[in-house]
DNA sequence: ATCTCTCGTGCAATCGATTGCAATCCTCGG
DNA sequence: CCGAGGATTGCAATCGATTGCACGAGAGAT
C-alpha cells in the first residue's frame, strides 16, 4: 500500500475518468452494492468489518469522490438549497448569507446564491433552481404582495424566508423585529431632545420599508409627538442616490426635522449626502439614525448611530427553520422575529438650541 | 385546454411528484425519447414540427422542467461552477461575484460559492464541488505556494484563479495589476512632495501582499527615494486589526513616514484606528493611500484615497476564461492583468511643512 | 443431526434524461 | 409498380448510486 495516501498523486491524467463504486467493486471482488453500502455511514453496519475496511482503503488509494448527481437522481435529494439574493453587492447581504451557509454546510447542504438583479423573473430563476433539484429555498427578495409567494407554496419544495416576509405570512421566516428597532430610534432621538423628527422611509412594497415606517408612526404616536411634525418621504428604492432624494425632499420642507430616522444605513448614507448638499452638518443639524448596522458604518464621517440587527443569527435561523421544514413539509408556519439592538455613535446629538 | 397557461395553479399538491419527460410522453402518446428531442432545441429538428408544437405544450401545461440531475448524470455535465471565497462578508469580494456569476449564468451555468472560513481544508472544499460534478472551479483563495494548485492541476476539472495568482503561473488567472497600483500610489505621493513613506504590507503569503510590497519597492527606488526611507511593516492578515497593529508599528519608528501606502484598503482603515490612537490626524500628519476602492471608503472619514482595481470586470474576465477551458481544456495559460486607477480623495496632501 | 435465525452479500430494478441504432412510413424517380 | 432515400419515431442501453428482496452460509438450539 506504499501508494495508499498520494491521493493527489496518483497520477490520473487530465482525461482520466473518475473511478465509479464500480471500480471499486472490482479491485475488491465484491458487488457494487456491497461498495455503496460500506461507503454510506448509515448502511456500513451491514457490511462485514473487515470488508468495509477493505473497501475504505481501496476508495481513498483511487481517490474515489461519490457522484452526487447519480446519488441525487436515485434518493430525489440534491444536497443542494438554493438562495434569492436581493443583490449580492449590497452589504448589507453577506453576514445573513454566511450565517445561512455556515449551518447548511454542516448538514451537508451547499448552496446555490442567485442574484435576481442579472436573471430573469423571480419565478423563473425559482424554477430553474427547483429544475437543478435543489432540496429548499431561501428568498431574500420577496416583496409584500409577491407572485412568487404563491407560486412557492404550491410548490413542493420548501421555502423560507429571510430578512423579508410576505403579506400574508404564508411562509416561514426569519426577520429583525422592525417596529422594536423604529421605537429604539425614536425612544433616543426624543431623549436627546428632539421634537420634529422625519423618516426617510424605504420601499413601501417592501416589508422592511412598510413595517419600519408603520413602526415609526406608532412610535411617535407613543411618545406624544404629532405625527404632523413626524413628515415622511419614502425612498423608491433601498440605495444610497434614493437616500439622497428622499433626504432633500425631507430637508426642503418649510418646518424642516431636527433628527432623520431612515429605513436602511444605505439611505443615511444617502441623507448624508443630502445634508452636505443643503450645507447642513451632522449631527450639529441634523441627527441622523440608521438601521441594520452595516460594516463600517462606525468609520463614516460622523460614524452613524443606527439599529443593529442580527444578520448572522438570521441567516443561521433561517437554515434552522428551513431544516425543520425539509424534515417535516407539513409543520406549522413559523415566523422567528429576532430583537434588534441601538448602536449610539456620533450621527446623534441634543437638537441645537 | 382552459388551464393550460395557470401553472402555478394547477393544483399539484404539496406531495405531487414532479412530471416527467415520461409523463408528457404518455399524454402525447409518443416516446420519451420523442419528447426529450422536441425539448432539446439543439435536437428539435428531428421531430415533426406538429409533433414537437404539441409536446411543447403539454410540457407547459404540466409544469415541466427538466431534471438537471439526470441531465448532468447523462450527459456529464452539470451546469454548476464552484467558486471558493476567502470571505463572503469581506466587502471587496461581492463585486468579483457578480462579475463572475452574471457572466456564468448567461451561459447556462449555476455558480456554488463556498467559503473558505467555514469549512474544512480547501483541498477538501474542493473535492467536495467535485464530488458534486462542478464543471469547473474558481478559485479566490489561493497562496503564492499552495498545495491545492497541484492538486488542481492534476484534477480533470478546469480551474482558474481570481484576484490572487499562483507563484509558479500554472493556472489561468485575473487579476489586477498590482505592480502598477502601487506605482500609481508611490507617484501620486511622491509628486505631492512626500519623501518618507512607508508601506503597510499585506500578508506576503498571498499574491496581493508580496506582489504589492515588491511594486512598492520598485517604485520607490524609481522615484530615486531610498528604501532606507520606506519602512515596510506586512499585516498578519487583510483584516482592520491588523492594519491597525501594523500601523502603530510603522508610526512608531524613530522616523515617522509621512505618508503610508497600505496594501488594502481595510488595512488602510486600520492605519486610520493606529492614527488616532496615536493622536495623529489624517493628512495633516500622516497621509493614507488604500488598494482596491471597497464601497464607502468615500464616506470615511477623512475620505480615503485609494488604488481602484477593476472587480467586477475581473469577476466576468474568470467567467471568461473558465468558460474558454471548459471548451477546451488543453489551451495554454492565460493571465489576464487588469490595469487600476487611482482615485484621489481626501486622505493624501502634502506633507506639513 | 436438523431446523431456525441471523448476518453478510449478490441481484436487479430504479431514478430521469440522452442518444446511437433500427424500424417504419412516405414520397419521388425510374 | 418497385425500389431508393429521406424524414420521423421507437427501442434500449447508459450514466452512477441506492435499496428491497432473496439467497447462502454459519451459529446456536433442541
Amino acid at each position: 500500500m506504499r501508494h495508499g495516501d498520494r491521493r493527489s498523486l496518483t497520477g490520473r491524467g487530465a482525461t482520466a475518468p473518475r473511478p465509479t463504486i464500480k471500480d471499486i467493486a472490482a479491485r475488491c471482488g465484491v458487488h457494487p452494492s456491497t461498495v455503496s453500502r460500506a461507503l454510506s455511514p448509515a448502511m456500513k453496519h451491514l457490511v462485514a468489518a473487515d470488508v468495509a475496511e477493505r473497501i475504505q482503503a481501496e476508495a481513498n488509494a483511487l481517490g474515489y469522490r461519490l457522484n452526487m448527481a447519480a446519488k441525487g437522481l436515485r434518493t430525489g435529494r440534491s444536497g443542494l438549497i438554493g438562495v434569492l439574493a436581493p443583490d449580492i453587492a449590497d452589504p448589507g447581504f453577506p453576514p445573513v448569507l454566511s450565517g445561512l451557509a455556515e449551518h447548511l454546510n454542516a448538514e451537508g447542504y451547499a448552496t446555490i446564491v442567485v442574484d435576481v438583479g442579472t436573471g430573469g423573473s423571480q419565478q423563473d430563476l425559482v424554477d430553474s433552481l427547483i429544475a437543478r433539484g435543489v432540496d429548499g429555498l431561501v428568498l431574500a427578495t420577496v416583496r409584500l404582495h409577491d407572485d412568487v409567494v404563491a407560486h412557492s407554496v404550491g410548490a413542493s419544495t420548501p421555502v423560507v424566508l429571510v430578512n423579508r416576509v410576505d403579506a400574508a405570512g404564508e411562509l416561514p421566516s426569519a426577520a429583525s423585529d422592525d417596529a422594536a428597532g423604529m421605537r429604539l430610534a425614536v425612544d433616543h432621538l426624543v431623549a436627546l431632545g428632539h421634537r420634529r423628527i422625519g423618516h426617510v422611509a424605504g420601499p413601501q412594497e417592501i416589508s422592511t420599508g412598510a413595517r419600519r415606517r408603520a413602526g415609526f408612526e406608532a412610535s411617535i404616536a407613543d411618545s406624544g409627538l404629532s405625527l404632523g411634525d413626524a413628515p415622511i418621504e419614502a425612498a423608491t428604492a433601498y440605495t444610497r442616490a434614493a437616500g439622497r432624494e428622499a433626504g432633500l425632499r425631507l430637508l426642503g420642507r418649510k418646518a424642516r426635522p431636527t433628527a432623520i430616522v431612515a429605513a436602511n444605513d444605505l439611505l443615511a448614507l444617502g441623507v448624508y449626502d443630502a445634508l452636505a448638499a443643503s450645507g447642513l452638518t451632522c449631527p450639529a443639524d441634523v441627527s441622523v439614525v440608521g438601521h441594520n448596522d452595516m460594516p463600517f458604518v462606525d468609520l463614516v464621517s460622523p460614524p452613524l448611530t443606527t439599529v443593529r440587527i442580527a444578520q448572522r443569527e438570521m441567516g443561521a435561523t433561517a437554515a434552522r427553520l428551513l431544516l425543520a421544514r425539509i424534515r417535516s413539509p407539513d409543520a406549522a408556519n413559523e415566523h422567528v422575529v429576532l430583537q434588534p439592538e441601538l448602536i449610539i455613535r456620533a450621527s446623534t446629538a441634543r437638537p441645537r438650541s
